[in-house]
DNA sequence: CTGAAAGCGCTAACAG
DNA sequence: CTGTTAGCGCTTTCAG
């Protein structure tokens, strides 16, 4: 260790040093180092310049680039729970990938869905000259757009607001509940029951709407009473069991994993095997759980690594949500395990 | 919609805009945007800037702050899996947390744990001046450092590299161990298995290391017979159920929560309640899981958010890990809830 | 083919 | 108290 402390701090070889060492001028470096296109520049000073590079160690101060560019290679990220579920982290991820594809670079901010730490998180992207930002919410839902959010490019992941102008990313909850709905009816099942959250939310309504449609179009027909309602969670499954049971459906498809999970222990309890006496139906697929249920639970898929990536791409203009909802729907595949 | 598409792209209004119009000069302009100590500034002047950076909209650029004075706000946070796990979310929400405490902005990278994707993280990372990097993990091992990674200041969270020089953040393993134990016994226990993983690693040994140390401060002693070998999921949890059974264990310490999980598995099929004839305890507390487990699991909480935190504590200097080994162990605290 | 020079938006002495 | 003036590291015409 030659420093004193931790810091190998910045010697910061400028492209002025390169230059010297090169015994060319600094525009040249800039061009060799950018292999810009109509620089035609003379392969021994070329050589000369690449050799310097290596020598001392050159890297581009990306932040002096971007200054005299005026242009940002920045994307920013705002959360309202990056860690409250292990979705948030997949909406992470599928952004950040996307945007380094494409040479960006993600800047990530959490507000815990707190209206001031929004505002000021948004700011201090506007500050740094993001490209535009992401906003994106845990769990899909209408918000109410944070004003900072109109003074730059924006798109919604995962959350939606009608009339607003913005452009968003969402999960197709019909098509999910739809599909949910084939993969029971293609096991042969034809008395489905259909526990559903008593949340409203597009979760709620877009579920219902496919199992419904599904349903209908397999000639078997909507039967009010065979949704069951419960909150979203382990313990609304299980307290569902019993009048699942007398309703002598033949397989039920949840709300989501969790609530899968607590009829799983309810079916258990009155010794029910899954799926040989009835069919489980998840959704989400929430790994913690639907892999390691016993059996391991089928369920469609919450697509967030995709809503992240979809993001971007809508955010460069890559992709282009239809008008006039401006919503972008990306589809849940069905994820086929063992409990059908 | 004034303007076409979707760009409200950056009139931006700059410091000369402002110090036109407030009739002042930049540098007037540039002492009260940032409250400067040493400036004395008329009432008056003072006032115009104030109002012409209202009026205009004005907002720094972050950017060219940092590349005139050649320090940035930046700290990047490199992880092998932003998003495998619910886990990894948690160390980008604290290290952002802090970071933003003091001034920083996250910049963060996934690399899947691919080598080339890691120096490329890396080398971005440097050319946008970070002031140093968080390089994380999502689960607690030894890594081997990336080269790149010596070409700043960098600090390990959730893992660590022995005589690398480098500071590290991790979990207090085998204080998390003896917690759990120690749980167990101000239950009254006195028989307590142990099922441990088979996958050699810092939580493997630590935790046995901390549920031996807590038997023998308890005057009960270690027996070697107790502990359980498994796979680390719920699948060897629930195979361990009968061998366990056998001991005649009063209460379990599983190496994780889905151990625990396969645990109430096997538990159940042999009509066994918990807590009353058998407790059991888990470790990580992966909310999915252990808080709606039926009972809900008591655990030990894996500190994730203050490990992100810590480690930029640590990056900024506010907090030093104690030689020769340079890693800062951070509290794995008890969380309570039915299964003892 | 290559170099000089003018900025990008902001900060920091240093003069007045 | 406030304005001038150099840069920060890089890109980009425009000459030569």
């Amino acid at each position: 260790m030659s420093t004193s402390e931790h810091g190998k701090h910045t010697p910061s070889v400028t492209m002025r040093d390169v230059a010297k060492a090169a015994g060319v001028s600094v525009a040249t470096v800039s061009h060799v180092v950018n292999d810009k296109a109509g620089a035609r520049i003379g392969a021994e000073a070329r050589r000369r310049v690449q050799e310097a590079v290596a020598a001392l160690g050159y890297r581009q101060n990306a932040l002096a680039k971007t200054l005299s560019q005026g242009t940002s290679r920045f994307i920013g990220l705002v959360a309202d729970a990056i860690a409250t579920t292990p979705f948030a982290g997949q909406i992470i991820h599928g952004a950040q990938d996307e945007a380094w594809k494409h040479g960006y670079v993600l800047l990530v901010a959490n507000t815990d869905g707190n209206t001031a730490v929004e505002n000021d998180a948004i700011a201090m992207m506007l500050e740094h000259q993001v490209h535009g930002i992401l906003y994106s919410t845990w769990y899909h839902r209408e918000i109410v757009v944070p004003e900072a959010l109109h003074q730059t490019d924006a798109v919604l992941v995962d959350c939606f607001a009608d009339g607003s102008g913005l452009r968003s990313v969402v999960p197709d909850e019909e098509q999910g509940g739809r599909t949910a709905t084939e993969e029971l009816l293609a096991a042969g099942h034809r008395r489905i029951a259909f526990i559903n959250t008593t949340t409203p939310s597009p979760a709620q309504s877009g579920r219902l709407a496919g199992y419904r449609s599904a349903l209908t179009a397999a000639g078997v027909g909507f039967d009010e009473s065979l949704v069951f309602p419960s909150e979203p969670a382990q313990e609304g499954g299980y307290a569902a069991t019993s009048r699942v049971l007398a309703s002598g459906a033949t397989a039920v498809f949840c709300h989501n994993d969790r609530v899968a999970m607590g009829l799983y222990d309810g079916l258990r309890e009155h010794g029910r095997r899954i799926p040989e006496d009835i069919a489980v139906m998840g959704f989400d697929n929430q790994d913690v759980i639907a892999a390691h249920l016993r059996p391991p639970l089928s369920t469609v898929a919450l697509p967030h690594y995709e809503l992240g990536a979809a993001g971007v791409r809508v955010l460069l203009g890559i992709e282009e949500p239809p008008a006039p909802s401006l919503q972008l729907r990306v589809a849940c595949p069905p994820i086929q395990r063992e409990s059908i």
